[in-house]
DNA sequence: TTGTATGCGTTATCAT
DNA sequence: ATGATAACGCATACAA
């Protein structure tokens, strides 16, 4: 059963040497047309593989990248993952998730994918580095490629444009008249959320309208309760008209107590959310949602560590943008 | 740079050859006290650490098993690998994932599988291979676990229980007085569109009430008019006054006409939907849902995997039921 | 143009 | 109890 053929039982079958073999494979060095032919259908004949293992101790490629991040049931995070994935397998590279939501785990998968000699990561985690020193990703020769993490300029990056997704989304909401919106995101203490809030307040500023904090929630870590915290916005003197709600968990809490107060989407309270695939069409009226190509995104993700790890010598880091688009439903309405 | 530490220099400097190196590392074979200590300070004082590829090389062990799904964006199948993937890794175990959405790409991926010397693999194929010669699992030796599919009795199996799934929330809209209610699940070439249509006449036959194909919508592939299917049934003579929709997509479609027209939920039409995290609160009014534990499942996959695995000689097949809850919200009302 | 031999970094099988 | 050495399956420098 563990017969594997290796290329010696090529090399017998084809009457030729080891060396021969391989070389006819990897198309290095001389070969004569006939060797040739005896090696390929002696190859074609026995099912002959080369052992990726073997080929992977000698050669030092892996042909495996690994892709870090803190949780693969988040659907935004699941979305890019999968055309990633897509993406390496066609490129022949295979892909090795890990999930990691701190960085204590952080450092033990960046010295398992280095010691498994991956040839590179793909990184966003769950923690931000403000010590340089500290981050694992800087400490590695692996090529890494960052995504929507601000991990500092020595990496390429693929990043989501947060900030001009919030400005345009506040604009539609200024431009339809209201003076108090609401903004649920996730942590400030990542990128996402950071850039999100400058947005937000970047667009007030510009309004000349005064940012209020009671409006903003913006959770640290995971199922803190976004219910709760819309409950007691509304008990504000000045309530919200509107919500931008960036997160399909963000979303449903808040817009339940909202609904649950009798007050009506888009009539009392206009509502912008997540564009993924499921809530674009689950609430009614239609939800208008902020929107990233995913597609592109995992493409540019992919075309710079390919890059990266083709070149000979490591290029300058480059930085990509994705951008956010509006697309607008009917869950927003002028402010009354 | 590439100055790794191999056994070599640890042996070197701890004053023993590369053999005692790798027996007291391994805890394999006897070693004395004072050697034994000598070469641990030499580990640590140069960080050493075993060469994963090289030993895989060696003992046949790639300690890396892979997932092999039609498609990692799918909320239910990322949930379920999210889990999986942590236990692994907690087994001291990689995951590779490789995404398949027909059987030409099975067939590549397990090949790919063997070739790199993967442990096992969990499958849940976009196909289950009637003929039972062409499936790709069945002709390797590799540890197969199957999640979700009918690929016979010769494989591990963890099976969700879309049948009796079915006929509790039939149940459920029958004891509330419905006699007509509309089905939409994906594909019926697959076990759990399959499943789930047995669940749904088994409990139409034990209330006596006939089985209506025009109330039935399964599409076979992806993102056919779930929203043209609804408006079609609610065209009928007697048009459904009830939907079980188990697929965000399905639902949010169905919905959407079904508000569209004018309808309430749950006045007008009783709804039960797929129970992930985002659903359930999404709806208003809460959705009524139909849930199953990831956790538990995913902790038998990776159960019955390593079990495999670690056998000496081959279990025989085993199979896990794994249970739908129905979470009762608010979507559903006693018919009129 | 082709064959031989060495090494990749381990582990395991021998002697000692 | 420990050390030398072969072997895992391949690629490649070098000899022929």
């Amino acid at each position: 059963m563990s017969d594997r053929i290796s290329v010696r039982d090529v090399a017998a079958a084809a009457g030729v040497s080891v060396g021969s073999v391989s070389r006819v494979l990897n198309a290095s060095g001389y070969a004569s047309a006939d060797l040739r032919q005896r090696v390929l259908d002696a190859v074609e004949r026995l099912g002959y593989e080369p052992d990726f293992t073997a080929r992977h101790l000698r050669t030092g490629h892996s042909r495996t990248i690994s892709y870090l991040l803190p949780n693969i049931a988040n659907p935004f995070l699941a979305a890019h993952l999968s055309e990633v994935e897509r993406l390496t397998q066609q490129a022949g590279y295979s892909l090795l998730v890990g999930s990691s939501e701190r960085p204590a785990r952080d450092r033990e998968l960046v010295a398992f994918f280095e010691n498994r000699r991956l040839e590179g990561i793909i990184a966003s985690p769950s923690y931000e580095y403000p010590d340089k020193a500290e981050c694992p990703f800087t400490r590695t020769s692996l090529p890494t490629v960052v995504v929507d993490r601000d991990l500092g300029d020595a990496f390429d990056s693929v990043l989501v444009d947060h900030f001009n997704g919030l400005r345009q989304a506040m604009e539609y909401l200024l431009a339809l008249g209201h003076r108090r919106v609401a903004l649920f995101v996730s942590g400030d203490n990542l990128r996402p959320g950071r850039e999100k809030l400058r947005g937000y307040r970047a667009a007030l500023a510009a309004a000349g309208l005064p940012y209020d904090p009671a409006l903003v929630y913006m959770p640290g870590s995971w199922l803190e309760s976004s219910r709760h915290r819309m409950a007691e916005m509304l008990q504000l003197d000045q309530p919200p008209t509107a919500l931008i709600a960036l997160g399909t968990q963000l979303l449903s809490g808040a817009v339940h107590v909202v609904r649950e107060q009798g007050l009506e989407i888009p009539r009392d309270m206009s509502v912008i959310g997540p564009g993924t695939m499921e809530t674009l069409e689950l609430m009614y009226p239609p939800l208008t949602a902020l929107r990233y190509n995913f597609q592109s995104s995992a493409r540019s993700t992919v075309q710079l560590m390919l890059e990266r790890i083709a070149a000979a010598t490591p290029p300058a880091p480059r930085r990509v943008m994705v951008a956010w688009d509006l697309v607008v439903g009917a869950s927003c309405a002028r402010a009354y």
